[in-house]
DNA sequence: TTTCTCAAGTAACAAATGTTACAAACACAC
DNA sequence: GTGTGTTTGTAACATTTGTTACTTGAGAAA
């Protein structure tokens, strides 16, 4: 554990609070699709990720999803952050986008952190900024682009997390994120292989030119 | 100045803070369309609400607007705080949609305050969570919901920040503000006073049941 | 090999939204 | 009053997105 902590966050935290950290957080790895957080959840722990991705979604009022943006490693999820300040609930889904390594960090450690490591606050403010830029990017992707742009976005976001150009889903599993149907998603996809963008596999897609 | 601070922070802030605040803030009065902050500006000071409503949007690559949510007196502009905290650019245009009074607070006793008031930095802690949820709210709407649904929840909201439930508007302001076109909200606008949700006169519309 | 299941392709149609064009209604200046 | 600019109504059509239904194909299992 105290190595990928070093790796990830060894540039940002004295070795005081790497300590710390390494000696109250817990180390957790969690499988491809494992919900971290869910909507409706009471968070306790908020959660440095170490390696993998983690796809943080909203849930409209049918039950279905809508993908946000990915949080990589390196990072935190700072809803996360704001739901353990208000003892509120959480507002988003967080499932594992691959296998990932996340440790975590009980709230009151993350509360006192704040007063007691200036790398931390700063961290922790930081992350807020980033989350919320995310948060208008996921704005301005849903308000205004047209779907097969924010197919082939998502597509080139998708690979990057998982450092892949080869795609492995479905099209109803985009679909779902995407918040449309699969043959609206089958539709786009031809489009976009006409067009040269991706070739297209059973259960699997490719990017041409990341 | 000093009572406006008193109604709308009384209740939040310790004396010796509203003392502060207003020995150091500058009270502004801004007229209806003013520009409070705009994208990519540098944002030195951030704005406490006293009286009246300011309104929050996003552009697009072409500059056509799109309405995030309305802030109200009693309350600040987030958004602000996390450019300050990072010296970035604004990512967001505020627009005042009423007469709005505000005092204006720079960043560098915002900072001072975070550590010297505790009910400061709550209040500042609390800000940004309201922001938050309101920008997974424009997210819910943007995607989940149909123009004619939009166009309801904007006016109803509009009506609510204004006090007033008859909206003085024209049908284009609408438009931008929902980012579509003149044509569609006249066509929707006509279905609503239909169902007899409002009723339309020029330059105006009458909300029914608010 | 045959069968079965799931993923993907596609057609045909429906609904929602966007666009262009023009007419009617109104407010105001002259 | 008349003219002028702005706001609203509306038709007609294009495009985008969503839906239903059915077919095809790939790969696993029997």
């Amino acid at each position: 554990m105290l190595e990928g902590l070093q790796r990830n966050y060894g540039y940002l935290f004295e070795d005081d609070l790497l300590k710390e950290i390494s000696e109250i957080g817990t180390y957790k790895k969690v499988p491809e699709g494992f919900i971290v957080i869910d909507i409706g959840e009471h968070i306790k722990n908020i959660p440095l990720i170490l390696s993998g991705a983690i796809k943080v979604m909203r849930e409209d009022e049918k039950g279905d999803d809508l993908i946000l943006y990915f949080v990589e490693q390196g990072d935190t999820c700072a809803m996360t952050i704001t739901c353990c300040m208000d003892e509120t609930k959480s507002e988003i889904r967080a499932a594992a986008e691959t296998d990932t390594r996340i440790i975590m960090i009980p709230i009151q450690k993350m509360q006192e952190w704040m007063h007691k490591y200036k790398s931390w606050q700063s961290f922790i403010l930081q992350s807020y900024h980033e989350r919320m830029k995310e948060l208008l990017e996921a704005i301005d992707t849903v308000a205004f682009l047209k779907m097969d742009e924010r197919l082939y976005k998502y597509l080139r976001d998708k690979a990057m997390v998982n450092r892949d150009d080869l795609i492995k889903t479905t099209h109803q599993e985009i679909a779902q994120d995407l918040h449309t149907s699969r043959v609206v998603v089958s539709r786009l996809l031809k489009k976009l292989e006409n067009e040269k963008k991706i070739k297209l596999h059973r259960n699997s897609i490719k990017i041409i030119d990341l």
